[in-house]
DNA sequence: TCTGGGGTCCTAGGACCC
DNA sequence: TCTGGGGTCCTAGGACCC
């Protein structure tokens, strides 16, 4: 659909909603204890009480007054704004509250908070626990825009005790830049016509897709605002960043034409996890992959997903990324082979340090769910267990899917285990070759 | 900056196929 | 075998987003 237009020619005429809960974690704890109101007040990630290790996550506005930013490591956000636990209290010393993460209960709040904004369109599309997007063409248009953004702030923050801010525009990106323009409990609408100019003057970063490395490379070329860059030569761009070049350039001049669509399934689930300090023990590694590759697996059985890539993640000191990821001839959901997988990738790394580790699994099939009603197919027979949309993963599952799964040199029983399930579960084409031959 | 956790998309190279 | 073109899938890394 967005193929068919040109770019840079105008997005269809579309009014487009961000709305961006403000301080959302720290939100979600002020309304659990209201005690914490007007705090300065750090979420940590990767905290526990007392301890200095992790970053924080969120920051309540109190604490940036301390300069306590998102991102920053707590020992650094200590360091501006003391724990008032460790506080002498005859000291009179500005001092902040600290809480670890509880993603559980925010996610029950912002459960609260999609509902309200499923109400408000039909299509609403959820980027994070936080933040979303939300077609409003239809139910609001432009004339409403500006009553309907703050009656749905007045809305949100009765009903559920947080406090968003909404940015109307008739771009994506631009929705999203107004959104943070007058936070926190603010609004913003920017009118078709003028975005650019509402771009113009915003540093370059503000843009979607410039991060700080592509900001870098932009200000070696004299870009630094917005405005630079929607007057910069397209073709340069692309010759420097590929096609992601482009796409800024139109971001910039507000020529977005990304439509909101709701979220379709995840491509990929992961968990990780940082060690306190770097760890070269075996035993020590083993035992983190093995927690997190159970967590993942259990997030996916939750989510009736089978995946058919597992991968890891390994950062050793100072902050250097591996990944090592394994196909298996098609999709399974198998924790014991999962954690098998995981571990006999991790070996290439067992003699190096790690600060963190990571599991992941990818290549996702929610087909299976539908799949189930058929519980009682057995046996190598392939009919009716296959959908028609997975035919193309069949040719796959060619007779050595069981070999490739075995081949593996972990756990044996475990992955011939799930070879064998795997096998009845989707039915395997026993010859997807023959098919490719008759091309010739 | 010495850095959490959960994601997405893009690119480049290699294996393999016809 | 170094000779073509066209394609897919997989792995690994990087940049980015929140």
């Amino acid at each position: 659909m967005d193929a068919a237009r040109l770019p840079g020619t105008a997005a269809p005429d579309q009014v487009v909603a961000h709305v961006d809960m403000d301080c959302f974690y720290a939100a979600c704890e002020q309304r659990r204890d209201p005690e914490l109101a007007g705090e300065p007040l750090v979420v940590g990630m990767g905290y526990e009480g007392g301890e200095t290790h992790g970053a924080v996550a969120t920051a309540s506005y109190e604490a940036r007054a301390f300069g306590v930013e998102s991102a920053m490591a707590i020992s650094e956000a200590l360091e501006r704004l003391p724990r008032r636990a460790d506080a002498d209290p005859d000291v009179d010393a500005e001092t902040g509250i600290y809480r670890p993460v509880d993603m559980d209960y925010y996610e029950s709040v912002a459960a609260e908070v999609k509902a309200i904004l499923h109400a408000e369109s039909d299509t609403v599309r959820e980027v994070s626990i936080d933040e979303a997007y939300l077609d409003i063409t239809e139910a609001v248009g432009w004339d409403g825009a500006a009553g309907w953004a703050s009656d749905l702030r007045a809305t949100i923050e009765s009903a559920v005790g947080v406090v968003a801010s909404v940015g109307v525009a008739p771009t994506m990106s631009a929705a999203k830049v107004a959104s943070d323009r007058e936070k926190p409990d603010g609004q913003v609408v920017v009118r078709p016509g003028e975005v650019r100019e509402f771009f113009a003057d915003l540093p370059v970063e503000d843009v979607h897709g410039v991060g700080p490395v592509t900001a870098r490379e932009l200000a070696a070329l004299d870009i630094e605002t917005a405005g630079d860059l929607a007057d910069a030569d397209p073709e340069t761009l692309e010759a420097r960043f590929g096609e992601r070049g482009r796409e800024i350039w139109r971001y910039a001049r507000g020529a977005d034409t990304r439509e909101v669509t709701p979220r379709g399934d995840p491509k990929s689930l992961s968990r990780e996890s940082a060690f306190t300090e770097a760890v070269a023990d075996v035993a020590e590694k083993e035992r983190k992959a093995t927690t997190l590759a159970r967590a993942v697996a259990d997030r996916a059985s939750r989510k009736d997903a089978r995946y058919q890539t597992v991968g890891i993640k390994v950062v050793e000191p100072p902050y250097e990324v591996n990944t090592r990821a394994r196909s298996l001839p098609g999709p399974v959901a198998d924790a014991d082979l999962v954690e098998a997988i995981a571990l006999d990738l991790l070996s290439e790394f067992a003699d190096r340090p790690v600060r963190k580790l990571g599991v992941r699994v990818s290549n996702l099939d929610f087909s299976a769910g539908e799949q189930a009603s058929l519980g009682g197919f057995e046996g190598e027979s392939d009919t009716g267990a296959a959908s028609p949309e997975s035919h193309g993963d069949d040719r796959d599952q060619t007779a050595d899917g069981q070999a490739s799964l075995t081949a593996f040199d972990g756990d044996e029983s475990a992955a011939s285990g799930a070879a064998s399930d795997e096998r009845s579960e989707s039915g395997s084409a026993p010859d997807g070759q023959a098919s490719l031959g008759d091309f010739e």
